[in-house]
DNA sequence: TGCATAATATCGTAATGCGACATAACGCAA
DNA sequence: TTGCGTTATGTCGCATTACGATATTATGCA
């Protein structure tokens, strides 16, 4: 009976409530570097799917998928990304239904900034969001 | 000289993308709970922060401080909720600038459900990000 | 070849946050 | 007390963006 029919109490609302503020104040911090460097937040965490797909094909589909859209917002969001020249789109080869996305070199340099400025944050803000976490997991309810 | 200089790997930018993944499967998995409250994850939020303030007033400003929305929007979100039945909006005695935001005994039980599935959906990701965080904040660069 | 399925794209619509501006209340200074 | 800068909230119009419905093209199996 671990808890599940105890009344939560104040602090337990406080502490999710606490770890929700943390993680935007996260996000409002990655949001304003995006927008310092001309991007939307959707098109930097694109442009991170795209890089970081450690191999795999980046593609229409996966976007959306790691970004958790539906496949035709990441449609929308790959031509703009193209637009903008932060990427290019080709049919694939093997299969001419997949577009495969790529960074252009100037998008390169803009996500490095932009990673290095999240690496930073994450570890400032890290212990605390760290500590939150405990918080939230530690109790007995 | 710690690393800042050092050029990121693909391994880096697939651990900043793989942070983002798990927190927007986290961020999705919340968005869902709420509707199928019927409520906009932004509702959702709206009340832990009333009902997280740990004797804090909850107020319009406030709520825009803890959701990081501009002061209007939050009184736009507050009228929503208001009109939902989920809170009542009280003037302030004290000063009467102020509107003081209350939950409903309705949305106080709606709140008690997403709150505890919410805990145990924390618990059940908190590994998974808490090693991802490690991988983030481990390194040496 | 025929056809169900998959990947991507287009269009119209709804939701929502913001900027600019408005209103009302507060509180200090003269 | 009056005057006025400041604060808290509210209103309006706009821009962005995600989605549903639908279309298009490609794939691959019967």
């Amino acid at each position: 009976m671990s808890g599940s029919r105890k009344n939560l109490t104040d602090g337990d609302y406080a502490r999710l409530a606490n770890f929700r503020y943390a993680l935007r104040r996260f996000l409002e911090f990655s949001a304003g570097a995006a927008k310092g460097e001309g991007l939307t937040p959707r098109q930097h965490q694109a442009m991170l799917v795209i890089r970081g797909s450690e191999g795999a094909r980046a593609s229409v589909g996966r976007l959306a998928e790691r970004l958790c859209l539906k496949p035709n917002t990441a449609a929308e969001l790959a031509k703009r990304l193209e637009a903008g020249g932060w990427i290019t789109r080709t049919p694939d080869e093997a299969d001419r239904r997949v577009v495969v996305l790529e960074l252009t070199s100037s998008a390169e340099e803009i996500l490095e900034r932009l990673s290095r400025a999240h690496r930073r944050e994450l570890r400032q803000i890290g212990p605390e969001i760290a500590a939150l976490f405990q918080s939230l997991a530690d109790e007995d309810a």
